[in-house]
DNA sequence: CGAACACTTGACAGCCCTCAACGTGAGTGG
DNA sequence: CCACTCACGTTGAGGGCTGTCAAGTGTTCG
């Protein structure tokens, strides 16, 4: 049996946050719930169905590959990284997962869970049931509306990195991407932990982890980020976001 | 204004196949109907909702990057292909769409076509306004769940090429996803036309024209397959699926 | 028949991977 | 407090895959 948080018995649930109304503001779904015109009885609803699960650990898994999927969860804190271990033992990492960000839904597909998801840091996670959440989708216009743009969203990003270009821009692409989620989510946009271990992030960016120090490394003599480990100051981000320009598309 | 078949108000409209019980049998929304219980009166609400749009030629575009989104489609004959044109006027394949298979799904997101499509050669297409099958949808669950598992599908689909695979193994596993799609619509799985240029393909797997061709070349010295222009057999699928096995991974 | 286009073939170079060695910091036990 | 260990990260040298450039061939279409 996979050690992992979903499918075990004992995860931990915390209720102790938020009232009916005002639940989860740095949840996935708290746009929708407020956006989109959901009334006091959907919020109720939700509420009722949401399971909030952790603190993880950095190396817990979430899910693996292959467990049956009955899930998707939104990311409350930490970070967590969804990769697969190909036929020759490499890792191939499909991304890392932010706060206010959604895992899971590529398991819709095929009823397990295609890749394995794994804490980076200490993470804090919003469990959805996913039978519970469709039919509540059903009643719920903008909850089914908010699932749709956030698996359309994920086509789009699946296919961003997907292009033949160079390690600079890849690197580039990586960090202003970071950036402007971490500022969305109301963190510093210049300042920020890389909370991915070097070789993570070349088995994201399909790089060798030589490579990725070296970038860094010549990013910073060309005085375009400060890097000391894992801290992160992007210093000049105009340059940065050029060289991310033809992958990032806007 | 765009010169495509959707926004535009002269579309052609077939209304002349199937009928209420067994229209659309090639259609990406047959198995839903069939197998998730769909009754017969949500059969009648898809089938007013469906409008046939064709035929559109080759070099004729369904949607352009920018148009607002109202609608997806799903190929009923032919293949369409969608693209971007990044910052540098190059042209990036995302992908090559067959009969049965759903276009417009990364719409959703930001409302607006995030890619260009266009027919190869002579296409046949089941437009579905999106607002109105999403409200379809909130009364017939087994509609709305084929619309997940087709949204979590391009997920995976969009990610499978994202690795850093050789030329070889980019054009082995293009080949045989091609071959089993083929073959998962009833055409032959060992011979068949490829619809798109060699510069297509190119732009589809990240590779140069000239590597196409002469990774092409090179499977054909070796036996694995046949190719005249565009029409190609497939003798040694066993190697191909070996080559192609870490990408398309089942 | 000529032009445009798609495709092929060849020579060469560059980017990045591989392999190897070294440096560094955190945790551990003495 | 210090030596040790180990994982992580950096730096250097060399080579292979594939892109680029160029020229040539074949096909389609006006």
């Amino acid at each position: 049996m996979s050690d992992t948080a979903f499918p075990r018995v004992d995860k931990r649930v915390l209720a102790d946050d938020g009232d009916a109304l005002h639940f989860c503001s740095t949840c996935a779904f708290s746009q929708a719930c407020l956006s989109q015109g959901m009334d006091k009885s959907a919020l109720m609803d939700l509420h009722v169905l949401v399971e909030h699960v952790g603190p993880l650990h950095a190396g817990d898994h979430v899910f693996r590959e292959g467990d049956p999927f009955d899930a998707i969860a939104a990311v409350r804190a930490g970070t967590v990284k969804t990769y697969v271990i190909d036929a020759d033992g490499h890792e191939h990492v499909l991304g890392f997962h932010l706060p206010g960000e959604v895992i899971g839904l590529n398991a819709i597909d095929e009823a397990h869970y295609p890749c394995n998801a794994v804490a980076l840091d200490t993470v804090m996670l919003c469990r959805f049931s996913f039978p519970k959440i469709s039919v509540l989708a059903t009643r719920v216009p903008g909850l089914q509306q908010h699932l749709f743009r956030l698996l359309s969203r994920d086509i789009g990003n699946a296919a961003l990195l997907a292009g033949d270009w160079s390690a600079d821009q890849r690197m580039a692409a990586f960090l202003v991407g970071l950036s402007r989620r971490l500022a969305a989510r109301g963190f510093s946009a210049d300042r920020f932990q890389l909370t991915m271990a070097r070789t993570d992030i070349a088995n994201y960016l399909r790089l060798a982890p030589e490579t990725v120090s070296r970038v860094l490394k010549r990013f910073q003599d060309d005085g375009l980020l400060k890097v000391d480990r894992r801290e992160l100051e992007l210093v000049r981000r105009d340059q940065l976001e050029a060289l991310a320009a033809p992958i990032l598309r806007h």
